[in-house]
DNA sequence: GGTCAGGTACTCGGATACGGGTTGTCCGAGTTCCCAGGG
DNA sequence: CCCTGGGAACTCGGACAACCCGTATCCGAGTACCTGACC
């Protein structure tokens, strides 16, 4: 998987401890945990697309989350960086060569057990969302939101 | 995801339809789907390393379950062809730059969620053997045994 | 003093190179079978 | 006729290239701010 969905993650409980005030230029964002930053620029311009976060153009310009936490599922933003196609993608081979299946029927049976375990994990990630992982970070630390908006600020 | 795990499924079932009693060769296996017969040999390969066939040189070579299905889950072949780390690999970059978590602290919460939902994933490939999916396979296509059998015998 | 137009600086957005990993191919190591020769 | 040794053919195993996607970078499009002049 793209560690793009990594620094997407971080990225958007940065935005949301920063505040919906004032948005934040992706070279800050990146500054903040060494990145490269015109690559997560890039990262966050799929965001965009999705939906997810808004930007804005010029001085005083930057990002700033679309939506509160708990309406952005982690599922929203694998979905956004990584595409909406599935990592087990069948490409029906039991439909080349002597072996061919008789086409018109129903499912390869592989396909099918790969699907559901691969929808047993869009489930999970579904299922949570940035506000219950901003929750227990906090639970973690407590002092991390107050340094983040301090540094951000300064 | 690499597209050899779904080769070696389907060689997987395709070396229990045609039964324990002699090898095959990766070249016939490859020709069944029209698939590139050195490349093939090379997935399989790690299916030997992992323990899921075992091989034999020479004149009458090739390969044969190491194990009944019943005893074959989905992820031994995942873990055997994809490696067994993590597809959401966190490369801890809340550790890295001004924003520095404090180390030894608790394990990133990004990552543990991630975590879960992979985890949910990995259950549900472990959960499943080849048996199921050959009993699901026969209840479809009740003649598919007959016609393997039939066409690696010729 | 207030208003407006122009210029400037700043940031996102998409087009453009680079590198690592998956995909694909090849030849050598090892084994089995066949065959000829001898007992 | 039976046994044995050598050779040959066949298949796996790992080393060697090609292609593609993820990584990284850069410059242009667009916008807000500031400045200066004009009313």
């Amino acid at each position: 998987m793209s560690e793009g969905v990594e620094w997407a993650l971080h990225s958007c409980l940065n935005l949301a401890w920063i505040g919906p005030e004032r948005a934040v230029k992706a070279a800050r964002l990146a500054a903040y945990h060494e990145l490269p930053a015109a690559y997560l620029n890039k990262q966050l311009q799929a965001l965009v697309r999705a939906g997810i976060v808004t930007s804005v153009s010029g001085p005083r310009g930057g990002f700033r989350l679309a939506r509160p936490l708990a309406r952005i599922t982690l599922m929203d933003v694998v979905a956004a960086i990584e595409g909406p196609e599935e990592a087990f993608r069948c490409a029906e081979i039991r439909q080349q060569g002597p072996g061919a299946a008789p086409p018109g029927g129903p499912r390869c049976a592989i396909a099918g057990a790969m699907g559901r375990a691969e929808l047993a994990w869009r489930r999970e990630l579904a299922a949570h969302t940035l506000e219950s992982v901003r929750q227990r970070a906090e639970e973690q630390a407590p002092d991390a939101p107050e340094r983040v908006r301090r540094w951000f600020a300064g």
